[in-house]
DNA sequence: GCGATCAGTT
DNA sequence: CACAACTGATCGC
């Protein structure tokens, strides 16, 4: 964005910058001169993109009328999420006491505000502290800080900017971006990573794409290819569990138990630094066992955070699809002219309603888009069992946002004369029924019936814990970049329980 | 008509 | 209400 340099020519693109600090943070060149010509690299827009990173979440953007300075109103402020991952696990931080020696075992741990001696932005932000954590780190950063004299608004700006990727979705070290399909062409960028095909990742990819190619698992690769007409010239489907040398970096697809294709994404580079990318995943205990999990250690680990939070808590999902067959085995005994819907994404949710064609042995009604995406997976086991007859199935699959009592009501004639509906998501959650799913009520109009399930695709907070602890990372970087935890040198734990 | 962006929905 | 992920409206080209 900054320069014009003849794109096109043979130069080999300079892959995002490695250096990391000592607390995680990307190192500035300590001479601007020196590196002018990368000026858009990884620590540039890693500072570039300010501090606030509670603007990433913002819904909409400050009104045009507001002078300048004004401050968001009430509501936006409720939406910063700055807290630190060892808040949201509800841990202490470990003391550093325990003497022994065991030399600086402290844990480095803070908002970006407090790294940077920053306060939050509440009040007009001029005077807030200068102190940084190093003296030699504070004078380019206040310097870059302070050009306009108040609060970094070119940095605001370019955190509110849409168009500019954020640092977090760069691989530092490597030429790579992980979904980071929406801005365009990304400098530096010569391969583009697509964890799985969700909107809120793949957004952005359209027929006109021509920025570079679109590394994804097999089966990403071949939705990408059938719903977005994409020119396969650009596609590369990488087979799971196996290791492919891309730019000369080592990378590994694993299996993420999101929805099907959801990749984890491995890098080895070529120092020997390993970086993993959880994309968004169910973390599970057989996912430790994977050899690259088991053997090495991952220097850096960008976490999906999406249920990060003690609040979350949803049982395993064999346990979810047991309570749903078992209702539905209910309801039909009740009534044998039910209905039963499920509702799902675009791709996702499967097993829910696999697991009751397979149980009550009847096929899987859809419709013909679904269809079409279901069949390219190639799962027989499931294709076998699509029909493409609503009167030949008492099991119809929607997308999410039509099953409400209103859909369907239509459908009751003489094939059927009652409703049962599954809406499978990940915020439906509570003590209750987080333990006991036999405590779930639905939600019923006439012959309508609606049950909520804690079915979730993403990892709940005890799962991700078990994760992190599992893998333990020597850097933690949050994919949606609301909060980062970082971690001094080697010590050997990351959580004490 | 296409795509980018934002608002709205569950 | 939460959240992810989608759907629809609007705007610019």
């Amino acid at each position: 964005m900054a320069t014009a340099g003849g794109d096109g020519d043979g130069d080999p693109t300079q892959p995002f910058p490695a250096d990391l600090d000592d607390n995680g943070f990307p190192a500035l060149p300590s001479s601007p001169a020196a590196t002018t010509t990368s000026s858009s690299g990884f620590a540039e827009d890693f500072y570039r993109s300010g501090t606030d990173w509670s603007s990433l979440r913002a819904r909409r953007r400050p009104p045009p009328e507001g002078a300048p300075g004004v401050k968001a109103k009430g509501k936006e402020g409720g939406s910063l999420v700055q807290s630190s991952l060892f808040q949201a696990w509800g841990l202490e931080r470990p003391r550093r006491e325990e003497g022994a020696g065991a030399g600086e075992s402290s844990l480095v741990q803070r908002s970006l505000f407090q790294a940077w001696g920053i306060e939050r932005p509440k009040r007009e932000g001029v005077g807030a502290g200068d102190r940084s954590l190093s003296p030699s780190r504070s004078g380019s950063w206040s310097g870059r800080k302070r050009r306009r004299g108040g609060p970094d608004e070119a940095a605001a700006a370019a955190a509110m900017n849409p168009r500019t990727c954020p640092f977090y979705k760069k691989i530092p070290g490597t030429p790579f971006t992980v979904d980071a399909f929406r801005y365009g062409e990304v400098e530096g960028c010569s391969a583009y990573f697509l964890s799985h095909f969700h909107h809120d990742h793949y957004g952005g990819l359209t027929k006109k794409w021509c920025h570079g190619p679109i590394y994804c698992s097999a089966l990403t690769a071949r939705l990408v290819k059938m719903c977005l007409s994409i020119n396969s010239d650009y596609i590369c489907p990488l087979e799971l569990d196996t290791e492919y040398v891309i730019e000369g970096v080592t990378v590994t697809l694993l299996e993420a138990n999101h929805c099907p294709g959801a990749a984890l994404i491995h890098f080895l580079l070529s120092d020997g630094k390993t970086y993993l990318h959880t994309g968004d995943f169910r973390a599970s205990r057989s996912m430790q066992l994977h050899p690259l999990l088991q053997r090495g250690r991952i220097n850096l680990l960008y976490l999906d955070t999406t249920y990060c939070n003690p609040k979350y808590k949803f049982p395993p999902q064999e346990d979810v699809i047991d309570f749903v067959v078992s209702t539905a085995r209910r309801y039909l005994k009740k009534q044998p002219k039910t209905l039963i819907v499920v509702g799902a994404y675009s791709i996702g949710k499967e097993n829910v309603y696999l697991a009751i064609s397979q149980a009550l042995e009847v096929p899987i009604y859809t419709d013909a888009s679904r269809r079409r995406i279901l069949h390219s997976f190639g799962w027989t086991d499931l294709s076998k069992r699509i029909c493409p007859c609503n009167q030949s199935s008492p099991l119809h699959v929607l997308p999410l946002g039509s099953v409400n009592h209103e859909k369907y009501l239509g459908t009751l004639n003489q094939r059927f004369l009652a409703v049962l509906a599954f809406r499978p998501t990940g915020w439906t959650f509570s003590e209750a029924t987080g333990k006991q799913l036999d405590l779930i009520k639905p939600r019923s109009n006439g012959s309508v019936t609606i049950y909520g399930v804690p079915y979730s695709e993403h990892s709940s907070f005890t799962e991700l814990k078990d994760f992190v602890m599992f893998v333990r990372p020597l850097k933690l970087s949050d994919i949606q970049c609301v909060k980062i935890m970082v971690r001094e040198e080697q010590s050997t734990y990351f959580f004490e329980c």
